[in-house]
DNA sequence: ACGCTTGATTGGACCGTTCCAATTTGGGGG
DNA sequence: CCCCCAAATTGGAACGGTCCAATCAAGCGT
């Protein structure tokens, strides 16, 4: 019932040739005569023959697959970095693998060690957390990337992000510009890139001398803490005509308590986010936000790990990319 | 500067036993003597032995993994149908690879391809366009499971589905119920699934004696679908009190197109929607709608993938799951 | 015609495992 | 003590490819 499949030892019965000539046919085409060429085709298609993987990537002791690790697969931004990492991956002949971490660091340590058992060439991880039992796995072993806006450059490893820190100024600047003074924050918690975002709205706060504007309350990057942090920030005697959310999500949550407040956006407050997910782009939505250059980034990891793969020893590189603003909806300038 | 990985022999030599033995302790500890076992284990990981998965797989014949091909990978459904997939499928033993498809029917035809080479014992398709080229390709080779709204149980796969013509009635029921009867739909365009819910809502309506009530609007699966067919309700000289979008995005256009219009939802208008997707449980959302049992599709897909596995011969099943309703603030009873 | 170069083809070793038949060990019972 | 059996261990043949050195088959210039 199961004849399992044709090999290229059929393949090569079939069309009265060795098996060498069959690999070497389906290798290096121009390197065979026409007419064995034709005929092995022939041969493998009327068996059906499919190359078996496993075999090859034995033989060679390469597989020509390169692992990506997505940390938070929910997150609609992973989507768009994956498609930036798969166009660069593929283009260079190789192939990915994708494998989803999880909240459970075993079961994230699992999988990568499946990736490397299937020796993949190189690693690619999004996500903004380092795979705790993976990275000693990892170091020194397989090429790694790492796409996440922290940890920058502190592991031995290439990294792609996003600079935060000039984010999260062009936020206020974009505030700024159109009149604002009382721009407060709703922090992202005390992650590294929430501290980066913040570390950025204070700098742009210092530089335009409003210093004693500076106001941060505390948030979450979820939709949950964007709504508390902001119904803090509605509550407190300094009227804010301006708010930056630490991301997307919870700018969202902070539309929801600027309502509830019975305030309107923009008119009353103008809110601005940081990601560029797609769902602020809906039209019930609208919202300003710092793009980070998603598929970009997923492009740049791709690159730089086949560069490492090409020379092992060179220096990790770690590249911050400029996030562009996105104003939409939620911003206006300051009504007197 | 490569040492390259260290294999089972390396491993024998360094514990002064046969490569079988080693071979032997990996997959049955139990049968290997204490003091054997002890000194294999202490030598592999001094050499930081990782088996090849590339050699067993070959000498297994078998691989242990199943093949998931994502169309989607951006629809925040595909994520939830995922999850439980990997839940299931881990549970037995096996282990998932991942590959997105795209618009591109080659790139996705070669992705397939890819995963049987790789020897997957199985496929699980998560989309509702069936891989155009894949079909002949899997067809027969490769146990598969479509998990989708659509194709029900026309090609000789197993498939898993929700009830679509079931949760468009649950919609208009719970409008009903809320004493509504001019309820719109808006549709969400030509394809399978879209028709499916429109004829649980012409039922419905039917069946609740609304006949002369029925209102298709043409819409899509978008954002912008879901505005613009909401625009041309709002325009209708019927005055509309409650509205079904085809589904959950769409929903939220019609949102933003009431909004625009000046109406307030859920007291002018309401809306329900379709699908249950993350976003719609946003605060400043808050959207009524029919969720598909989205963690339960995938592991469902995966038990009877693997149950296929072990019995190639069992007729195709075809598993339609019943949608719930989730009721928010975008539906409420009907105002005199 | 003839040795030669060149291109086409082949046989067999090898990649890192698993599996099985065969061999070695270690006692226990007589 | 020796014999026998079960348990522990080993050697070598697959698995399905790739690759290389060796063999074969043509042309080609002189």
């Amino acid at each position: 019932m199961a004849p399992s499949r044709p090999t290229i030892k059929d393949v090569a019965a079939r069309a009265g040739v060795s098996k060498s000539l069959v690999s070497l046919a389906m290798r290096a085409p121009d390197r065979v005569s026409p007419a064995r060429l034709t005929s092995i085709r022939a041969a493998a298609d009327a068996l059906g023959y499919r190359p078996n993987a496993a075999a090859r990537n034995l033989a060679d002791r390469r597989s020509f697959t390169i692992g990506v690790l997505v940390q938070d697969l929910h997150n609609p931004i992973s989507a768009e970095v994956i498609d930036g990492v798969q166009r660069q991956v593929r283009a260079s002949g190789y192939h990915t693998m994708l494998v989803t971490g999880s909240a459970d660091a075993d079961l994230e340590r699992g999988e990568i060690e499946k990736l490397l058992e299937f020796q993949v060439e190189g690693l690619i991880i999004i996500g903004h957390r380092m795979p705790a039992g993976a990275r000693a796995a990892v170091d020194g072993e397989c090429p790694t990337v790492i796409i996440s806006r922290a940890e920058t450059g502190i592991l031995g490893l290439d990294s792609i992000s996003n600079d935060d820190v000039c984010g999260a100024r062009m936020a206020v600047n974009h505030l700024y510009d159109l009149g604002h003074r009382r721009i407060a924050h709703i922090t992202g918690g005390s992650n590294q890139v929430a501290l980066l975002r913040r570390a950025g709205y204070e700098a742009a706060m210092n530089s335009h001398g409003l210093t004693a504007n500076i106001a941060c309350y505390e948030g979450a990057f979820t939709d949950d803490g964007g709504y508390r942090g902001t119904r803090l920030a509605l509550a407190s005697p300094s009227k804010h005509s301006a708010i930056f959310v630490a991301n997307d999500l919870a700018a969202v949550g902070a539309l929801a308590a600027i309502a509830e407040n019975g305030r309107q956006v923009p008119e009353d407050v103008s809110v601005i986010g940081y990601d560029g997910m797609a769902l602020g782009a809906l039209r019930s939505i609208g919202l300003t936000t710092i793009a980070q250059p998603l598929a970009s980034m997923g492009a740049d990891a791709a690159d730089l790990l086949l560069q490492r793969i090409g020379d092992p020893s060179r220096p990790p590189a770690h590249v911050n990319l400029e996030p562009r603003l996105i104003a939409r909806t939620t911003t206006s300038a300051v009504s007197r």
